[in-house]
RNA sequence: GGGGGUGUAGCUCAGUUGGUUAGAGCGAUCGCCUGUCACGCGAUAGGUCGAGGGUUCGAGUCCCUUCACUCCCGCCA
């Protein structure tokens, strides 16, 4: 018999009234009547009331003992009478009196509560993370964690997916984020990466003939925190496959993900079958590349409508003589609400840097006309355009913004969400998955005005490849896609460019000759002359999709030892400064002394 | 690098127009209490009001500087 316990403190039933136990365990709780000690006690599965009374010698010792002491507990199992019975636990029908205890780890006063559902500082938490971790919203994510990567390897051997481990310490790469250094000490001067992602190594596993591949793979960014991103690492199942297109690779992603969120979550995917969106069109529709299509509301352009002579709605046209756009979205069935409504969104349109939103609403009595301050500069005909460019109907508004195409998506994009949470039309209980497809090879640089790629610059560009026009090279589209839940980027993805002149084609428009290409990407490009098959894969985020299932907004939620937004780990004290001889191995010297 | 928010007891927070000795709940310590499950009751201890400077007869409160945490922008192929 185990030296500690008999039985976990989520196990003792009815059943088992009259055995004698050995429980183990944190104090959670104490409630003492003086005379009658109650005590919760805690583990890893569940609690369990255990009760002692003052006859007992132990009496004086339990009632001064600290919470999140661990302590052994001999005791009887009785049953509860039927008004003391606790429906909120499931031992809550029995109790265990005490016999005897014995403290196994004494505790300091804390400084936190434990017991509590309170919420209290970051600081406080990261320090103490360990005690943290008993809380139970918390314990239950990181345990929901562990499943949901458990339940997501099993899934992918079936899937006919084998797991490969990829190096840690590897090279540095000039795309991308900034990397995480180490300097080698047998290689003076030199320094290896740890990886943003293994790209590399996954095409060269498909190169060595592996076929399906697959990893729950630490990344590591140098790059600035989010809520949704983690300082320094997060996890990503990486993978990727041989002798596949595009949709091979959506159909395994969407079974993967399909039921993953149907075995942990309650909520109802909106879509088993993900809907294909362009990324032109997103940026449209939506005004972003990752929408929350549980929002129903759709973006339209109107830029046409403001050509019109029957248009007297002057601001806006000599805008869109300017070159700027005007876009639109329509609220359903919006005439009855408050005029606080409409100049609301106009406020808030005005606070979030927009000239604001101008609004209207279509209404019909002999014939089709506009209310509102700006109806009156519209036409009959116009108004019956713009219904018809953006399926408004009788009864419906319009709002509309008027601005240069990037800075107009961005408002429409927040005015979206602004207006479908004001009017309540997200269903908090769905999953909307889609694919966010044909994204643009090469981009424009804001600042240096050149040619950049805008993703991945392994990925294949579309089109039959003897057809490519490389003299407009912001025209070529990439068999790259993203696949996105609830406005979340989940995970990037491509079919990747496995032809090496392709490849030297391409990043010369980017800017690296020959020689740079081959000294940066050796590994990869020598390998791709030797024999590469046609390949392509994803890498969807562990730690988003667990924050989806445990319905959490931040990272730190289902990460069990986080850094804070500072990257530093308050509970190890990283990162800390190295000695004058680790200094001198690795043949450093810093130019900042503290 | 930039912008917003927060900072008062171990924890969560209140603190009025600048005005006497800075409060509450939880936790801690001590006492009372035999059916609680956020047990209840009474008492005690616990404060550099993030730090520094300024205005003022007087600053937790107003001003300036600075630090920490957090959210966002930049960044994240």
């Amino acid at each position: 018999m185990n030296k500690f316990r008999s039985h976990n403190c989520n196990e003792l039933r009815i059943k088992d009234v009259g055995n004698k136990v050995l429980l183990s365990g944190w104090i959670n709780k104490k409630r003492d009547h003086g005379n009658l000690l109650f005590i919760d006690l805690r583990d890893n599965y569940g609690i369990t009331q255990c009760i002692i009374e003052k006859e007992n010698q132990n009496f004086k010792s339990l009632e001064k003992i600290q919470l999140e002491t661990v302590v052994k507990i001999e005791g009887n199992v009785v049953n509860r009478s039927n008004e003391t019975v606790n429906k909120e636990i499931d031992t809550g029908e029995i109790e265990v009196k005490i016999i005897q205890f014995e403290i196994l780890g004494t505790c300091k006063e804390l400084p936190m509560p434990v017991f509590t559902d309170q919420e209290y500082a970051e600081e406080v938490r990261l320090k103490y993370r360990f005690l943290d971790l008993r809380r139970k919203k918390i314990h239950e994510n990181i345990i929901l964690r562990s499943k949901v990567i458990a339940f997501i390897r099993n899934e992918m051997n079936k899937l006919g997916f084998l797991e490969y481990q990829t190096p840690i310490l590897t090279s540095s790469s000039p795309e991308g984020a900034r990397d995480f250094l180490v300097p080698s000490r047998l290689n003076p001067g030199k320094f290896y990466a740890l990886p943003q992602a293994p790209q590399q190594f996954k095409q060269l596993i498909m190169v060595s003939g592996f076929d399906k591949y697959f990893q729950i793979a630490p990344c590591f960014r140098d790059e600035d925190a989010r809520a949704d991103r983690s300082p320094g690492e997060f996890y990503q199942l990486d993978l990727e496959m041989s002798f596949v297109e595009q949709e091979d690779v959506f159909n395994v992603v969407e079974t993967l993900l399909v039921n993953t969120f149907k075995e942990f979550s309650n909520k109802k995917l909106m879509f088993d079958k993900f809907p294909k969106i362009s990324y032109t069109e997103s940026l449209l529709r939506y005004g972003s590349d990752k929408p929350d299509l549980r929002n129903p509301l759709i973006i339209n352009d109107v830029t046409v409508i403001f050509n019109r002579e029957d248009v007297n709605f002057e601001i806006f046209k000599k805008l869109v003589k300017s070159g700027s756009k005007v876009r639109c979205i329509v609220t359903k069935n919006t005439k009855d609400n408050p005029r606080s409504f409409f100049d609301g969104i106009d406020k808030w349109a005005k606070e979030q840097g927009a000239s604001g939103m101008a609004y209207l609403t279509i209404e019909k009595d002999n014939e089709i006309s506009a209310r509102g301050p700006i109806g009156k500069f519209f036409s009959k005909e116009s108004i019956e355009e713009i219904m018809k460019i953006s399926n408004a109907e009788v009864g419906d508004s319009i709002f509309f913004a008027c601005n240069k195409e990037v800075e107009l998506q961005r408002i429409m994009s927040l005015a979206r969400d602004k207006i479908g949470n004001e009017l309540n039309l997200i269903d908090e209980n769905l999953f909307a998955f889609c694919w966010i497809i044909d994204y643009p090879m090469f981009e424009k640089d804001e600042h240096t005005k050149k040619i950049k790629f805008s993703h991945n610059p392994f990925s294949m560009p579309q089109g039959d490849i003897d057809k490519i026009n490389f003299d407009k090279p912001l025209d070529i589209l990439a068999y790259q896609y993203d696949i996105v839940c609830n406005g979340i980027e989940l995970s990037s993805g491509a079919i990747r460019n496995h032809i090496p002149e392709l490849m030297y084609k391409l990043f010369s428009i980017a800017g690296y000759d020959k020689k740079q290409v081959d000294k940066k990407f050796s590994g990869m490009i020598n390998a791709l002359s030797f024999g590469a098959p046609p390949h392509g894969g994803i890498a969807p985020g562990i730690d988003r999709i667990v924050m989806l299932l445990a319905n959490e907004k931040n990272i730190r939620e289902v990460t069990m030892f986080p850094m804070n937004q500072n990257a530093q780990d308050l509970m190890m004290n990283a990162p800390s400064e190295i000695n004058e001889d680790q200094l001198k191995e690795l043949n450093l010297s810093l130019k900042v002394k503290k």
